[in-house]
RNA sequence: GGCCGAGUGGCGAAAUGGCAGACGCGGCGGAUUCAAAAUCCGCUUUCCAAAAGAAGUGUCGGUUCGAGUCCGACCUCGGCUACCA
């Protein structure tokens, strides 16, 4: 047998050619296994390339793709491209470059990459968002939902960023700026695409229980479609009979603590109620608030209002009271209107307290009088007080019979509300998949020669492109531009725009889909990516779903997640898909960080400042700023190297001057800061099985981590060590017992972690299997081989390699896992502690099988144990089989 | 402010309520070498010169023969979210 040196850099590229060539990974479409659908979140091929976080989540599900093969169930495991999107737009207009080849460049830049890493995909099945014969399907579905009255138009004010000219959804946009690129955004109201989401909230908000998801994920959709039961209310405003102002409330029990209403400023009942005294005032209030952007509008917490001069009518009492309008109500949310009940809603409180309005408690707790003050609005459920015939009642009780009051007498009704809006879904862009939709154009001779105040498009009138006509491609485009009119670049293609039917003009929609049109179903068409009658094959569809295994990030806990599931509901009711859910079980990947750095803060005259005495504080355009809190002078951030810090209790500090106290944190990768790590450097330098099998070993996969170029030499080292002992001159003897019994506990331990994704221990598990054999000169064939067919989920290029040079045929994948007897898991003999009042005093090998009494004989007989025992009372004695001996003295 | 997650050696971490720190990094010592790198062997939670021992999983309290693990309160850090009536 051959003693060459591991080396990954020769072995890697062979390996992947061989899987290639052998299709090794091609689906297998058995319908007598069990199948499994592993899935990853498929990425979008940036020009920056692959990220040392895209193999976390890929390794993780390759491995789990390679062990259930080798335990034959049939995989499907894909890979593809999300490649719609703005930043090869945004190429396109810096450099001239068609957003197509950029795309097409990156994808094989990524392609390339995640073929060096060796994973097991069906590369046939790669499918691509950008590609005709994919948006042909990703348009047909949208003329699904517009048949089914699921996607309509809007005037609604949108968030316009002009910088980078488009619409950007309420989740694009963060403090007020757009998450990409950070510019400030505008509310304009304008023509738009929206996808009524909400008709499916219930059932997106009950399914949630037929998943396996994380927690927090779910409880981040159940407050993202912020369900809330409440009632309608109906106010008349004195003196304009016939106008009544309709509020929302989940407390209908408070009705009689209202003491004055709120309006949104954009509420259209403002302009007809307001007072002429009031007039001036409460209109540029509302101007005012229509300027400001969100973030303003966030920043200052303080309530700010208007009175409208003008008195609503309670409902049960009669009463007047005084009508408002204040930005803390939102126009988007319920009914634009609130009753104010100071007493019991903390947003009211303040808002009376700043303005002095009347503040009454119609809520006690049992504890508490009826006429206790109120320092504080009481939320909490209680019983009704000051509300006449309601007086007694527990809070439930009390909205019950006030909301049928209000019924009998036709001011009120029960209502539904939710957080969730219909979803914009119109961008002003060129690059994504067009509308298939058209409109009817009024004009005098041909639109694409008149000027554009010479063409009237009926936009009330969409009709949908004929299903046989798509897919409806993006005309070429020279400038992509979108223009400081949002209509969008494609406007500006009037030989594509405009098109003759039957003697009448017709034009196109020039707004395209976001980007999550392709993400919404592309893993239905990796189940029949080359279909041409269907978007899916239903046979296979029924085959194949729900994804039994998704791995992705985060970050898409609500939108994509909640995008595709309202999607994948449709399609259910359409009869395309055979499932209510798309994904079974989900797993988010944690964040992989930078190197841990350590920074200490510098003063202009070189003194080191204690991060102790520093403050964080931000400048008014959003940048951090430092100061020392003693002097207020500015203090600068400067890394320092790990050799010149020491730790001191729970502090970091400076080595040499140990009251100066550094932070030690490891930062998210950017390009800014510099501590990007590159696969390919990774992998060039140390091997694709190390990059991977690293990667699975910094901790549970879940898990924040940072990143430790030196850890990798260590998972280098155990290959390298795996390497030498397989390849040295194999006994042919079977294991003595107690390799055999390790050859067991190992193959249960590493095939239960795979199963629980807990890949950091299987690995570990490994390490000592190898430690175990490195010490022998001629290791038994048999622990070799296990060991090889253990680590090949995990490393398959050095488990191939190792394989073959065993004398097997190619490829391991085949090799069926190996398999343990539960009788070998334990040893003859154990080490038992003796605990005496708690504390570890002794140990005694005592047979696996002996009895409880032969074990506490042999526990008190031991030298130390009985020391602790001489002179004291005996309270207890207890033997927990194989674990522990217990003993209690007095 | 709200929700979620996490606090264990110098670092990444491990531990069905039962020996805290497996495995790995780093460090120290040794072997090999003319020397170094690489490799191999050993040690490596803290206190004590060492043995014996003691302390120790963010803090305080509780349940238990026994708590990193379960319960209650709090502190710190990270992520998400933010006037949703």
């Amino acid at each position: 047998m051959s003693r060459e040196r591991y080396s990954p850099s020769e072995i890697e590229p062979r390996w992947q050619a061989f899987w290639e060539r052998d299709q090794t990974f091609r689906t297998d479409e058995d319908p007598a296994k069990d199948k499994a659908y592993i899935l990853d979140m498929f990425p979008y091929p940036s020009g920056a390339g692959l990220h040392v976080g895209h193999p976390e989540g890929y390794t993780a599900t390759d491995i789990v793709a390679r062990h259930l093969r080798s335990k034959g169930v049939a995989v499907l495991h894909p890979m593809g491209w999300d490649a719609f999107g703005l930043p090869a737009e945004q190429h396109a207009l810096q450099t001239g470059t068609h957003p197509a080849d950029t795309t097409q460049k990156n994808i094989a830049t990524f392609r390339r990459q995640l073929k060096s890493l060796g994973f097991s995909y069906d590369w046939s099945r790669e499918v691509d968002t950008t590609d005709p014969a994919y948006v042909k399907w990703t348009q047909w579905i949208f003329l699904e939902l517009f048949e089914r009255g699921l996607a309509y138009q809007d005037e609604i004010p949108v968030n316009w960023c002009p910088a980078l000219g488009t619409v950007l959804a309420n989740e694009e946009v963060k403090d007020g700026r757009s998450e990409r690129g950070g510019h400030p955004v505008f509310r304009v109201p304008l023509r738009q695409w929206m996808l009524r989401i909400t008709a499916y909230a219930d059932r997106l908000l009950e399914d949630l229980s037929k998943v396996s998801w994380p927690e927090g994920t779910r409880v981040m959709q159940v407050e993202w479609i912020g369900r809330s039961e409440g009632a309608e209310i109906a106010f008349e405003v004195e003196g304009h009979p016939g106008t009544r102002i309709e509020v929302f409330t989940t407390r209908p029990d408070t009705l009689f603590g209202a003491t004055f209403v709120v309006l949104a400023p954009e509420h259209p009942v403002v302009e007809r109620i307001t007072t002429p005294a009031r007039r001036a005032e409460v209109l540029a209030y509302a101007a005012r608030t229509r300027g400001r952007s969100e973030r303003e509008r966030r920043e200052s917490k303080d309530k700010t209002g208007e009175p409208t001069g003008a008195f609503a009518v309670h409902p049960l009492t009669g009463k007047l009271i005084p009508i408002w309008i204040a930005d803390y109500v939102l126009w988007g949310y319920g009914t634009g209107a609130v009753m104010a009940v100071p007493g019991h809603d903390g947003r009211d409180f303040e808002f009376a307290g700043k303005f002095g309005l009347p503040i009454e408690r119609v809520v006690r707790s049992a504890e508490v009088e009826a006429s206790a003050a109120l320092e504080a609005a009481f939320e909490s459920d209680g019983i009704a007080c000051h509300s006449g015939p309601y007086d007694g009642l527990t809070t439930a009780a009390c909205k019950a019979a006030i909301t049928a009051e209000l019924e009998r007498s036709a001011r009120g009704r029960k209502r539904v509300e939710y957080k969730l809006r219909d979803w914009i879904f119109s961008r002003q862009r060129y690059w994504g998949e067009p509308f298939p939709i058209y409109f009817p154009v009024r004009c005098e001779g041909d639109p694409r020669t008149l000027p554009e105040s010479a063409v009237s498009i009926d936009f009330s009138s969409p009709r949908a492109v004929d299903r046989s006509e798509l897919p409806l491609r993006l005309p070429d485009l020279e400038d992509f531009k979108p223009g400081e009119d949002p209509a969008g670049p494609l406007a500006r293609a009037k030989d594509w725009r405009f098109f003759q039917k039957d003697g009448q003009w017709f034009a196109r929609e020039t707004n395209t889909m976001p980007q999550w049109a392709g993400s919404c179903w592309y893993y239905l068409r990796f189940i029949d990516p080359k279909n041409e009658q269907a978007l899916v094959d239903p046979a296979k569809a029924k085959a194949w779903l729900p994804v039994d295994l998704y791995v992705g990030g985060a970050e898409h806990a609500v939108l994509h997640l909640l995008y595709a599931r309202f999607w994948h509901k449709v399609l259910y009711d359409a009869g395309i898909v055979p499932t209510e859910e798309p994904f079974g079980k989900l797993v988010h990947q944690g964040m992989i960080l930078g190197e841990i750095e350590y920074t200490a803060y510098v003063a202009e005259d070189g003194t080191r400042v204690s991060r102790r005495d520093v403050q964080e504080e931000s400048t008014p355009d959003g940048r951090p700023e430092f100061r020392e809190i003693t002097t207020g002078r500015t203090v600068v951030p400067t890394r320092v190297e790990e050799a010149q810090v020491t730790k001191v209790g729970t502090d970091f500090v400076l080595a040499a001057e140990p009251t100066v106290a550094v932070d030690a944190r490891a930062h998210k990768m950017s390009k800014s800061r510099g501590n990007v790590i590159n696969p390919d450097s990774v992998v060039q330098q140390y091997g694709a099985d190390s990059l991977r099998l690293y990667e699975m070993f910094m901790g549970p996969l879940e898990a924040t981590k940072p990143w430790s170029t030196a850890s990798i030499a260590g998972v280098r080292r155990f290959l390298d060590r795996t390497w030498a002992v397989c390849t040295r001159t194999l006994s042919p003897e079977a294991p003595p017992d107690g390799l055999e019994r390790l050859l067991h506990r190992t193959i249960k331990k590493v095939g239960d972690d795979l199963e629980g994704l807990r890949f950091n221990t299987a690995i570990s598990a490994l390490m000592q299997l190898t430690n175990e054999l490195f010490g022998l000169e001629a290791p038994p064939r048999r622990a070799c081989e296990t060991l090889v067919l253990l680590l090949h989920p995990m490393a398959p290029h050095i488990a191939e390699e190792l394989w073959e040079r065993m004398g097997h045929p190619p490829s391991i994948q085949r090799v069926p896992w190996p398999a343990f007897d539960a009788a070998m898991l334990t040893d003859d003999e154990v080490e038992v502690p003796v605990q005496v009042n708690g504390k570890v005093r002794g140990r005694v090998k005592v047979p696996t099988a002996a009895s409880e009494d032969t074990v506490i004989a042999a526990a008190r007989a031991d030298e130390n144990v009985a020391r602790h025992l001489d002179g004291k009372q005996l309270v207890k004695v207890q033997y927990v089989p194989g674990r522990i001996v217990t003993i209690v003295v007095k």
